[in-house]
DNA sequence: GTTGACGTGCAACCAAACGTTGCGCGTAGG
DNA sequence: CCTACGCGCAACGTTTGGTTGCACGTCAAC
């Protein structure tokens, strides 16, 4: 349990404007850092640096046309991306779950003695 | 669709600090900064900032004895940062699942002249 | 009660991250 | 050719995560 979490990929996907990116590149199919900006409260230079590190995150790869520079999502890192989140998520559920099945347990057998604190 | 995101609730959670923090309130039903900075790589103070941010986030909540000050996950809080990550994980799980549905559409029809951009 | 140790909070300070503006360069197209 | 578009680079400002140092309240032991 406490499952091993790539610090990496957790703060690519954590920053609210690169989720948008990375919502925005989905649903387009991809797009350039120009065409991104168009649709986020931030300018190009902005997002280019955000598709740096969503770059070096292995979220993203970047093939050049022309002038432009066209960006896809790696379908592949975002589904790893995808399991690390539900995967935290999933051991915090079990966590409280837990902790509420002792409290219902506590409740019941009315033990005033029995606080729950094991050790330092 | 584009599920309703707390931003607030996300970068409260988004630091991989605080992550820790919450595990090891979890786990031990509860803490103070002191206690906490004992099992983290970084300073009482350090730690004591990020309670304060989840403390702003809903997340913890701190209740005085004594000297101490000392903090409480709050459950239906987590819980719903929880959903919230698994919302935005089925969410690009769905994108990821329906273009690798149409790309696999189109090799079977073998259709080079669709493309699937749809417009700017 | 005094004294010392423990737990906190506050303030100053530093580094990295997110964001901006301004500039210069290559490339596509009238 | 020359305009306009897309891009990268550099300088700068602000917020955020982290540190150290200090002063204050509280518990406990003498």
């Amino acid at each position: 349990m406490t499952v091993v979490i790539d610090d990496d990929l957790w703060s690519a996907v954590g920053d609210p404007t690169r989720r948008r990116m990375l919502d925005q590149l989905l649903v387009d199919g991809g797009g350039t850092a120009t065409s991104l900006s168009d649709h986020l409260p931030v300018t190009r230079q902005a997002v280019s640096k955000h598709l740096d590190v969503l770059g070096r995150a292995g979220l993203v790869h970047a093939t050049a046309v022309g002038r432009e520079r066209r960006y896809r999502v790696d379908d592949a890192q975002l589904a790893r991306a995808v399991a690390q989140l539900s995967a935290v998520g999933a051991t915090w559920d079990a966590r409280l779950r837990r902790i509420k099945t002792i409290a219902e347990a506590i409740q019941q057998s009315q033990l005033p003695k029995t606080e729950g604190r094991d050790h330092a």
